[in-house]
DNA sequence: AGGTGGAATTGACGGACGTCGATACAACCA
DNA sequence: TGGTTGTATCGACGTCCGTCAATTCCACCT
């Protein structure tokens, strides 16, 4: 149950680039491909609040049990978006007993922040201006 | 042209919360809405790789004339990722002469960024671990 | 063994999304 | 003015996605 995520964006070292330069350099397909998928995971709003919930948990972890109640949608539609969440690699699970615990995988929402960080002292002097927005 | 982007997040100072806190806190339903607006939008291999494209141009623009080639797709499909990134705020464009430039709005994308950077030093001793993945 | 309650899977349905061809619009040029 | 080229919009079509009710699976408790 803990081994459905998809190993993406070069995770240590097998694919060679480490976080596809979105912002400086063109993706290519494939890249854009498994960055599309993560991306897509985070493009509900249902599946925003259930990680949300999941991140900020004092304890790291939470409870099914916990989170369903919390949204006015059936159990398997819950059930569904973790499963998506999972899929993406965002979270991971465990049956302790009868509830199952969900926990967020840090390491995937690094790489997204990583991503989208624009590096520091960029060759961009404020394009919107220099497009004309002036006038 | 240039005044079809969507105000998301809390923009500067009019809805109280600087940047929705995802990881530290429980996002509500609208936070959750408009935030999955954006991250949908990213969601496509075609849009991600046309906002990499227009990302990393040196100059900060980018004539559609450039990126409608570089895809195996009609041109109508290019013109309608480009709305949905534009409707986004992740892009912008202009009209000049024949051609039509886009560039990066990197507001938007620092924001998302924000978002999905954990703060330095919290409370979360090795969530992963501490579910017993060591067994 | 049988029963109970929490969570995942299945199958079905309606709406949203990506794509295209055809068309409309805008700017340049002869 | 008429023709040409670049871009956006429209209408249609097939697929994917979010949702549900029904069912199955799993662990616990008598």
């Amino acid at each position: 149950m803990s081994k459905q995520e998809l190993a993406v964006l070069g995770q240590d070292s097998d694919s060679g680039t480490c976080c596809p330069a979105l912002l400086t350099t063109p993706l290519d397909e494939g890249q854009a491909g498994e960055l599309a998928k993560v991306f897509k995971a985070l493009g509900d709003p249902v599946r925003l609040r259930l990680l949300s919930m999941i991140a900020s948990r004092a304890g790291g972890e939470v409870c099914v049990c916990d989170l369903t109640p919390a949204f006015d949608l059936s159990q398997p539609t819950i059930s569904h978006h973790l499963k998506l969440l999972r899929q993406a690699g965002l979270i991971d699970c465990e049956r302790r007993g009868t509830w199952v615990y969900y926990w967020l995988l840090p390491e995937m929402v690094d790489r997204l922040a990583a991503i989208l960080t624009r590096p520091a002292g960029e060759a961009l002097p404020t394009p919107a201006e220099a497009a004309g927005a002036s006038a």
